[in-house]
DNA sequence: AAGCCATACAATTATATCGCTATATAGCAA
DNA sequence: TTGCTATATAGCGATATAATTGTATGGCTT
């Protein structure tokens, strides 16, 4: 059913202003969800220091191959990494230099944690 | 390369090297998915204007007030914002500074990929 | 106190996701 | 061709997530 408006005297009310459009904020959900796996991590992180074929990432990421090849399509469409065959290989190498800053923040912001709360990752 | 390709339980092989533990990771990846839901980035675009009241960010998330309510939780317990009582509202803001660096490198990613491709966004 | 308002919480359902196993494809080698 | 290796894809079960509805709580105001 169409939505109604919750409180009674509220139907005349406009849509709020949207600094950035739905669709905008679709695609950067989209990116966060790719970047928010910790396999694909692993993935990733292992990339950053340097191309490496399917089975070199499978070996990192400590689990399944069906499921690397899974997590690698999911990166691959949301553009994090690109691949190309080589022989019966397939290597991968990272797409997105934005990848980088963003494991800087992150990674920045961990610590920034860490020391303010104590322990938490060993 | 002798190596014999023993699935996962191959008593002789190392763990990989990992340039960051499992456990930072699982934050890192944590961070993102609560970055991964559109209704949440509309939240957090909207806090970025300034404080807001949950009546507010209802009104600005176009979803029911439950659904608000539980997506800012998460935002909360992720630490990406901080709330206080005052009188009979909440009112919500930005707790994590980085917020702003994370939106910043996504919306140039975007804009990049949007000159690049043509349009998809409108 | 009663009643209302703003918000949080609980239960439900629908859908998405992860990891697994099994199978299918692609490319090379003999 | 057959066979082997590297990777991709399909199907399944279990778990997680999101939206909705209803209800409960906290805090005014009268």
């Amino acid at each position: 059913m169409p939505k109604k408006s919750q409180s009674k005297h509220s139907r005349t009310a406009p849509p709020p202003e949207k600094s950035l459009p739905d669709a905008a904020l679709a695609m950067i959900a989209e990116r966060f969800r790719a970047l928010s796996e910790p396999v694909r991590l692993r993935l990733l992180s292992t990339l950053m220091a340097g191309e490496r074929n399917v089975t070199q990432l499978v070996e990192a990421a400590g689990t399944g191959q069906a499921n690397v090849s899974k997590h690698l399509s999911i990166l691959k469409q949301a553009g994090m990494i690109a691949t190309r065959r080589e022989g019966l290989s397939t290597i991968c190498a990272i797409a997105d230099p934005s990848i980088y800053q963003l494991c800087e923040i992150m990674c920045t912001r961990l610590k920034a944690e860490h020391t303010e709360r104590g322990k938490a990752l060993e």
